[in-house]
RNA sequence: GCCCCGUUGGUGCAGCGGCCCAGCACGCCAGCCUUUCAAGCUGGAGAUCACGGGUUCGAAUCCCGUACGGGGUACCA
């Protein structure tokens, strides 16, 4: 509970706006403001930004939520469930009057004006300054006139937009609880936009005015936000109004240090649970991103987490998602799933169009998958639905495809090799029990006799029953695809051999 | 251009002035186990702590500069 720098209960917010779909540094934020509300008791908030209209992306909406609870990230308030300060969207709030009323403060103040620049006298201002290079912004134009001219302004039919006042001199000083103080000059900062010319608010605003209405203590953020920083902090003083705790969370980097992006693979949260990642894996990844505990522990449950998160175990250096190091994790949750669980997730991959072939009918029989899961289970990384499918395909194939040259193994010929496969369908049409320890026995006893390695005979055996060089154990296997199958399989497999034979 | 943030092995992190000629994990390599693969276990390679100056008895740790990376500089968030 030391990190409460404030009095009262902890309250922080994930303020996404719907312009796309949700990314997993998105999400990393929205799950360490989550992490620090549950450790701190407190109250975690959400509350949709959608003030800029024009980049609004239908949908966007919903899919962030469904992130948010495929995380496991549930809100105290916001969307669908309300709270003390609802509503939690800003559009709705925007038709409160909400910020209106909070640029009219400012304005009576003397801390913001009604600029009427036209677009098209920004844009020529902006080239200008290009041309002579200095920096670009706004030169303050409107920011002394009279409340005459202004009128004036209007009545010609110029809209207006709220520009907040800048201070001329002075230094603007935040203290950043993850990077310590951090100054700005605010003559470089220009007089910017409060309220757009269609009434909505700007980012700045709107969230300066709703983090106060819901009393919001600590704003994590990503890192990109700490330039805009010091106009959050001026605002702050021109309503007079306490600022919350800043802490500026480092951005996520893909592998070549760029920001992350498409080109460095899946960005999007969704995505990765469409590929066949676990919640569970995703959240503990996420959280040690820019974050540790401490201590050497890196698998973690949620509760873990929450137990040990520290706003001191932050890091300010920006983190790589490294996707080798997530499929690892993946492959220790995967193993930690019960049998039924990871059935359960196995079943619809594998159903799936680019699952199994085309031929086998569906739905599988999810008892027999059942009893295939503890052959695969410390196999898998990602329930990838063609790497699922190719690993248990022979076992719902009615008839496999085995290449005659992988049968013969190191030391023998097609003849050695066909022979011995004939003697192991007689093994495997008369072993009893019919059982893995018993036809291990047996099989064992058979190398003996045909004096080969058991790596030879088992080697040979595992292609003619699964066509493939890598399976699961083999006598696990030859009992779960059965013993008629089995039989049957082996015996073709020595028949494609002897065919071979005898055509050569 | 200007402003701001960052920089520990290939990667994620630990380290907060002496316990560090740097620890853990992923990855990589080897061995063990073993019917293949995986898992597991054991061991190994890999870092002049970006670079250069300071401060200090002592610096990866504090200060300054440089380089590099990133962010910002909008009626986008």
């Amino acid at each position: 509970m030391s990190d409460k720098s404030t009095p009262g209960p902890v309250r922080v917010r994930y303020a996404p706006s719907p312009t796309g779909d949700p990314h997993v540094g998105n999400l990393r934020t929205a799950l360490l403001n989550w992490v620090f509300a549950r450790h701190a008791g407190g109250q975690f908030i959400v509350r949709i930004e959608d003030t800029d209209r024009e980049r609004m992306v239908d949908g966007a909406e919903g899919r962030i939520l469904e992130a948010l609870e495929w995380l496991g990230l549930d809100w105290d308030e916001g969307p669908g469930v309300g709270g003390p300060h609802a509503p939690y969207v800003q559009s709705e709030r925007k038709e409160l009057g909400k910020y209106a009323d909070a640029a009219q403060i400012l304005i009576d103040n003397g801390h913001a004006y009604e600029c009427t620049c036209t677009p098209e006298r920004l844009e020529q201002l902006r080239e200008r300054q290009r041309a002579e290079k200095k920096p670009t912004g706004y030169d303050s134009y409107c920011r002394n006139k009279s409340h005459e001219e202004r009128e004036a302004d209007k009545s010609q039919g110029l809209s207006a937009v709220v520009r907040f006042k800048v201070p001329l001199e002075g230094e603007v000083v935040f203290n950043d609880r993850l990077r310590g103080p951090v100054s700005f000059d605010p003559s470089l900062l220009q007089d910017f936009v409060i309220l757009k010319s269609d009434g909505f608010p700007t980012y700045h605003l709107a969230h300066i005015v709703d983090d106060h209405e819901m009393e919001i203590t600590h704003v994590l953020r990503s890192e990109e936000w700490i330039s805009s920083t010091p106009r959050h902090v001026m605002m702050y003083e021109g309503f007079g109004w306490e600022p919350p705790v800043f802490v500026h969370l480092s951005i996520l980097l893909g592998p070549d240090r760029g920001k992350l992006s498409k080109r460095h693979g899946a960005t999007a949260l969704l995505d990765y649970r469409d590929q066949g990642y676990l919640a569970d894996t995703l959240f503990n990844f996420l959280a040690l991103l820019g974050w540790s505990p401490g201590d050497d522990d890196e698998v973690m449950s949620r509760a873990e987490i929450v137990e040990k998160f520290s706003l001191d175990g932050l890091n300010a250096a920006p983190s790589i998602f490294d996707l080798t190091k997530l499929q690892w994790m993946n492959g220790v949750y995967l193993r930690k799933l019960p049998v039924d669980a990871l059935a359960g997730m196995l079943a619809p991959a594998l159903e799936a169009p680019d699952g199994l072939p085309a031929e086998i009918s569906r739905p599988i029989d999810r008892d027999y998958l059942a009893s295939l899961v503890p052959l695969v289970h410390e196999r898998l990384k990602v329930i990838d639905h063609e790497e699922v499918a190719d690993m248990l395909g022979f076992f719902f194939q009615a008839e496999i495809e085995v290449d005659p040259a992988e049968l013969v193994q190191k030391g023998m010929d097609e003849a050695t090799t066909a022979s011995a496969l004939k003697s192991a369908a007689a093994v495997i049409e008369s072993a009893e029990p019919y059982e893995p320890d018993a036809l291990e026995e047996r099989f064992r006893a058979l190398c003996a006799e045909l004096e080969l390695k058991p790596g030879q005979l088992f080697g040979a055996l595992r292609v003619a029953l699964t066509a493939r060089r890598v399976a699961p154990p083999l006598f696990d296997t030859m009992v779960a695809i059965g013993r008629e199958r089995s039989a049957e399989r082996v015996r073709s497999a020595a028949a494609l051999l002897s065919a071979a034979g005898t055509r050569d």
